[in-house]
Order: structure tokens, then sequence, then C-alpha cells
DNA sequence: CGTGTACTTGAGGGAGTTCAAAAATTGTGG
DNA sequence: CCACAATTTTTGAACTCCCTCAAGTACACG
């Protein structure tokens, strides 16, 4: 990809949407990238955090492992996301590992360098806070979900939020564009691929879902996934 | 309050540490405060957030209303914590209510206070960058908690959460140094407080705590609890 | 003291896990 | 292109942790 391609894809970017064009050439030419294929990893959890990325189309799976060896699914990322930033602004260790589900290209930068660009840019400092504060406000109702609502409504409204992070609409409903396992949607939502199994077979069968294994999920229903996902 | 003693508790604060000592005076002295009974709320879950806080001395339990009417505990906040901050960054209404579990003092800043006071002293910027990283590691570990661990592993783990907070050292253990009932506990870890007085009740038997309603609790054996929500 | 609130304790039930096995689908190598 | 292996998914059955429901108890505060 060629400095005026990844400019073009940083300008899309929350991260950077609304610099001055030439600040973001400025910023694209600083960036290196890297290409990743299915199930390649970014860089492991554990690892010190040493660059700053956003990806630039594909899409990341973003995994947590608990000392017992438990895993846990934190997001996805997809183009525009900003990935390792947060560990990076506090100097640990990545406390996860993102995965490609697809391929994915992503760009980095060392962390000096994109330090040396947000005392040159302060908007993106402000930018940073608002990606941070997002990813809160996503914790905090996530924890809520688990904390207070049954499985069913946990994984209707995990489903509900990829499509709306990721959803692309087809003449029949919503697609979502990557695979996405059973496993995946467990690990998302604190349950077992048994039960997301049997309650996704459920909605099958009720014509809300429809794809199987390998296909990419396509809700058809998504007005009744949302009425599964706030039901009192 | 005078400014002098408002800067001495600032110049402790995680926030405002390191800074240099005019610049804290300058901060404290554009400070307004705000002293709460036991009860009395800081804000409302819902108002627009116009102000950033800085807790004194006292204690503040952070309270998040789902709109079915249950209730969770995001964290207690003391001195030197950071209240409303993120959603005032995110031009978002405040996402929950503090409110003063003993008496309690603040300082406020306006937003726009604040935003000069952060443009003035870029070093607040990253202060605050640090202080919700820290917030999305805890909401992070708090997340696998949940979905991957039983209820009294859960129940350990946010009590040492609490001692690591804010515990005190006494000749017996380590005392939780403010009222937190088992009802508390409950909406901080996702169970019932029914789950919550049975394990404590079995924890006071062994002689791992103490303390009855009212009266603080009080961790005799920390290295107990350490072990139990450790337990592979 | 009396009333309200927090806490304790018991019994029963149910949502979801665990264990087990088969079925479906994808990938692979001849 | 087909047979076989590997992986994901489905489904069944038993169990269990924890919730729900229901009283009763103890403590604090007016």
């Amino acid at each position: 990809m060629d400095t005026e391609a990844r400019a073009a894809v940083l300008k899309r970017s929350a991260f950077f949407h609304g610099l001055n064009a030439a600040i973001v050439d400025k910023i694209a030419a600083a960036a290196l990238e890297r290409l990743l294929k299915p199930n390649e990893t970014l860089f492991q959890q554990g690892d010190p955090s040493t660059h700053h990325y956003i990806v630039a189309w594909g899409r990341l799976r973003l995994d947590q492992t608990t000392p017992d060896g438990k895993n846990i699914v934190l997001r996805f990322m997809g183009p525009g996301d900003l990935v390792g930033s947060v560990a990076v602004f506090r100097s640990i260790p990545y406390p996860a590992t993102p995965t490609a589900v697809e391929e994915t290209r992503v760009f980095q930068w060392t962390s000096d360098r994109m330090n040396e660009l947000m005392s040159e840019y302060p908007v993106l400092a402000a930018k940073a806070m608002a990606m941070m504060g997002g990813r809160i406000g996503e914790l905090q109702e996530r924890l809520q979900q688990i904390s207070t609502q049954q499985v069913e409504r946990r994984i209707a409204a995990a489903i509900l939020r990829i499509v709306a992070q990721s959803g692309r609409k087809t003449d029949v409903g919503v697609e979502i564009p990557f695979p996405l396992s059973r496993q995946d949607l467990a690990e998302m939502t604190g349950t077992t691929l048994h039960t997301v199994s049997r309650t996704l077979s459920a909605w099958i069968d009720e014509g809300v879902l429809e794809g199987k294994r390998s296909s990419h999920l396509v809700v058809l229903k998504p007005h009744r996934l949302m009425q599964i996902a706030e039901q009192a």
C-alpha cells in the first residue's frame, strides 16, 4: 500500500478523522504495515507494549487468557480501530492477544513516534481519550449485562453489538462479514458453546438468523433480536 | 477548607501528583467544594455531565441502574479518585450515580475550566489517560472474573480489590474503613445478597473475616482470601 | 422500646453446565 | 473426485450451583 492509500484509510478512522489532510499524509508516511493471515496473531498477551496499531482492513479478535487457561473474547476490531494503544499509554504489557479472523492489514507506529505525533497535534490526545472512554462505556455495559441478564439476552446483545459495529446490510437482512463461531459467542457472553449452539438453533428454526458453519451469520429479523435483548 | 489545604489534598492524588507546586495551588484555588452526607448523591445517572470531581476525603459508591430496575456497583471511589470525568470527556450524560457511603468532601471544576487547565498543562491529559487506562484494566479484569469464575471466588476477589484500594492495616488484620453491605458486595459480583450472606457467614466461622452489620469489615486472614480467589 | 432495615438461614427449583456421543461440514491427500 | 481425517456443531441426559421464595432473627435508630 502506498502512502496515499494509507492516508485515505486513516482519514476514515475515528482516530484521525477531521485532521488536516496534510497532517494525515505525514502520519501515513510514518506508518509501517503488517499483513496477517487468518489465525495469525499481531502480538501475544504479556509481550511488552511497543507499538500502536490501526486496522486498515480485515478483522481481529481480541482474546484474553486467564491464569487457569480459560479464554474470553474482549472484542472484535475492524477497520479504523486502534489496537494496543491502551497498554502503550499505560506502559504495561499487552493484556490480550489480537488474532486475525480473516486476512487483515494493519498500520503500526512505535510508542515514541506516536508520542511525537500527539505532542505535535494535541487533538490526537483528545481522540485517544474519546476512544478510551468508548471502551469504558462498552465494558460497563457488558459488565451490567453479564451481571443481571440471562444467557439468551446476553447472546442477543452480543450479536447486536457486532452487527452495530460491523454489520453489512444485504437484501435479506444484516450480515456479519467475518466468521464467528459458537465458541466465540460463548467466550463473549460468559457461557458455553453448547448453550450458544442450542440458542442459535432455536433462533434459526424461528427464522431470526441464518448461516451455518463458516458461512457468515445473517440476521434476518434484527427487530426480533432486539426484542429478546430488551425483554424485561 | 482553604486553598492551601485543598492543594495539599490534590498533591496526594494520582491525577495531580508530581505537578509543580505553584500550579497545583492555582488549580486548587479554582476549585469549588461540596460536602455530602451519607446517602447523598453527587449527581444522578442521566444528568448532563458538567463537572469533574475529585474526592478529598470520604467514600462514594458508583451505582448503575439498568432500564429494568436492577442495580450494579461499578466501584467505590476514595480520596484522590476522579469522578465524572469520563462522561465529561465523552460529552455524554453521566452513566452512573455516585452516592456517599459516609460523609464525603469533593472538589469540583467545570468542564470548561478543566479544559483550560489541560491545554495549559498537557501533562494532565496524560494523567487522564492513565486514569482511564486503569479503569479499562479493572473492568476487563472484572469481566473476566464474572465470565469464568464461581461466585465464591468473585466475592473473595471483590473484597481483595477493595482492600487493595482502601484497606487500613490494624493490629489484627486489614480493615475496610467504610460500611460495606452484603447487598453492595452482591451488586459488585453479580450475585444475590443471600449468596453473599451465606459465603461471608462461612468465612466468619472459619475466622477469615470479622465484622457485623454497620461495623466495618476486617479481613483477618488475607492470605486465605487470596487462596480462595486464585484456586484453580 | 418499638419499628424499620439489614442480615441469616432453610427448602425447593430451575437455568445452564457438564458429560457424552453423534452428526454435519470442511479440509486433505491420494 | 472421492475417501478419510479433523473440526465444528448439534443434541441428549444428568447434575449442580445458585437463585428464588419464605420466614425468622438481630441490630440500629428514632
